[in-house]
DNA sequence: TCATTAATCGCAC
DNA sequence: GTGCGATTAATGA
């Protein structure tokens, strides 16, 4: 089994499972409505699923069974689009729901999803998970917000995609990594390739890649393989701002 | 170490 | 601004 610090032993339900009363996430939105649920036999229906590095545990068209919440690890959510290429939609952390939109009426997931590193997903059933907003409005209030904040967002991203140059986008890829993975001696707490960047960008490597190298001229990141780091966050900030395509999230 | 994979660059369109 | 293909660097078995 994965390791998963700092859920020890002490942490975990009689039947093994990590207790969301020890969970650290807590913007997680069960985590944050954990006393509505303290009798309704909820939380006893979560199942945790271990992804390694690479795995993918949603696939694009296949039928929905429930909502994913990200316990620990880094995750990338993406759609094919024509010729095989991957738009990637966002990217998850801690705490952070995956497959939300497939949730509902749905039927079948629009988008897939793999695990950038070691990965524990807490899974809820459809089931459950329709029971419990039913009966508890505090959670089915505080979802309403996500949804409405990931439209906003996603509308956000489509002015971003056909509005901003190439290198305008880049820069606030790298802008939306800091903000939500943070700085790790000097580089983002991401490792992403080329073209991954380039996929949630929506550009191809070799775009990527002439930005970079015009960045790293201009001083304002440094790049060692994989690992890129951002050296002048205000003047990448000052780029985007004049554009006013600034993304918050 | 060697083999595989990713990053980079030049060039044509 | 885009995309192919050759070269070089990095990664990992």
């Amino acid at each position: 089994m994965l390791t998963v610090a700092p859920y020890t032993k002490s942490k975990r339900t009689s039947s093994g499972k990590i207790s969301c009363g020890a969970c650290e996430n807590t913007k997680c939105l069960v985590k944050k409505n954990l006393k509505v649920f303290e009798t309704s036999g909820f939380l006893e229906q979560k199942n945790e699923i271990f992804c390694k590095k690479g795995q993918q545990f949603i696939i694009e068209g296949a039928p929905v069974n429930g909502l994913f919440f990200t316990l620990q690890g880094k995750v990338k959510v993406f759609r094919t689009g024509i010729n095989g290429k991957e738009q990637i939609v966002r990217f998850a952390k801690d705490g952070e729901i995956i497959g939300h939109r497939g949730f509902g009426t749905e039927e079948y997931y629009s988008i897939g999803a793999i695990a950038l590193e070691d990965t524990v997903l807490c899974y809820f059933s459809k089931d459950a998970l329709q029971k419990a907003l039913r009966e508890n409005p505090e959670f089915t209030y505080d979802m309403m917000l996500f949804y409405a904040n990931e439209l906003n967002r996603s509308e956000s991203k489509v002015k971003s995609l056909s509005q901003m140059t190439v290198r305008e986008r880049v820069v606030d890829t790298l802008l939306y990594i800091n903000r939500k993975f943070g700085d790790l001696n000097g580089f983002l707490n991401l490792p992403l390739s080329r073209k991954e960047y380039a996929d949630y960008a929506g550009t191809s490597e070799e775009q990527v890649i002439r930005v970079f190298s015009a960045l790293k001229k201009e001083g304002l990141i440094v790049a060692s393989g994989k690992k890129i780091g951002i050296t002048d966050i205000a003047l990448l900030k000052k780029e985007i701002s004049e554009h006013n395509f600034f993304l918050d999230s």
